[in-house]
DNA sequence: ACCTACCTGGCC
DNA sequence: GGCCAGGTAGGT
């Protein structure tokens, strides 16, 4: 998504805000949001965790996290907006960039990074998995440090960023590992098997442009194709791709969960 | 470390 | 009508 958008946006300049449900920003309050905006040029898109940055000549930047439901969507200004659109930006191209989502479980914020860290609109994230500092002994560090299971540690977003239930489970199963097992209990071998196997599930989910299992959308609001090739996501009582054997499922850290009894331990 | 609330929509 | 859903945040 940071990418697409980045070769959407990169270099147009927002023109005029318009704002939806109040909620879904979460900073700042609307009046000053819709008087900083306007004017601005995007300077650069990247992203950290599950949050997507606009880097603005002014030095604040525009920050969205889809939560469950939610869509970041470039289309041509006159098109017809989605019903629970929260967020246009029209851009000096006749485009708009909109936030759309119906549980309005993610959010928008803006301003200088520092600013939104420091208000905590902007939580403390631990290392990125695609980065250099996904080290094995970072990773040990954080799998070591706590008695959860490995689902619950790996959803916590301050120990790893950017995992939630889809690829955690896919990267457990890729590792052999059962996301219920304790984390202080796991092998370095089986530490070492988690570490490489997170950075290759997101690679490929990410080459295959996502997992639209239901909500997600690309910013050209085109389906993702991961989810045709997910192992054990939402595959439980079917039969694992590689043993054979019936996928369990059950609830872990409060999230559905499925796993191979055989090929992991 | 764990649990529930927060929301809407789709499916049975 | 009830249940489920890709994620947090805040309470216990």
């Amino acid at each position: 998504m940071a990418r697409d958008l980045r070769a959407a946006v990169v270099g147009r300049r927002v023109t005029s805000v318009t704002l939806g449900h109040p909620k879904v920003l979460r900073f700042p309050v609307p009046e000053v949001f819709a008087a900083v905006l306007p004017g601005r040029r995007v300077e650069a898109v990247t992203r950290r965790g599950k949050f997507i940055f606009c880097a603005l000549d002014g030095g604040e930047d525009l920050v969205f996290h889809l939560g469950m439901t939610g869509h970041v969507l470039v289309c041509e200004a006159n098109t017809e907006p989605a019903r629970h659109t929260h967020l246009r930006a029209l851009l000096d191209d006749g485009r708009e960039l909109r936030y759309d989502d119906a549980r309005r479980f993610g959010r928008i914020l803006l301003g200088p990074r520092s600013t939104l860290e420091e208000s905590r609109a902007l939580p403390a994230l631990g290392v990125e998995p695609l980065s250099d500092d996904f080290t094995a002994q970072r990773f040990d560090a954080v799998l070591r440090s706590t008695t959860r299971t490995v689902k619950a540690a790996l959803l916590d977003q301050r120990g790893v960023a950017g995992l939630g239930n889809i690829y955690i489970d896919e990267a457990c199963h890729l590792a052999g590992i059962r996301p219920q097992h304790r984390c202080h209990t796991l092998t370095r071998t089986q530490r070492a098997a988690l570490h490489a196997a997170i950075p290759v599930v997101l690679v490929s989910a990410i080459s295959n442009r996502g997992s639209s299992i239901d909500d997600y959308r690309d910013v050209w609001n085109a389906k993702g194709g991961n989810q045709e090739r997910l192992q054990v996501y939402g595959r439980g009582g079917r039969p694992c791709l590689r043993c054979g054997t019936t996928l369990k499922h059950a609830t872990v850290a409060g999230r559905t969960t499925v796993w191979c009894p055989s090929c992991q331990r």
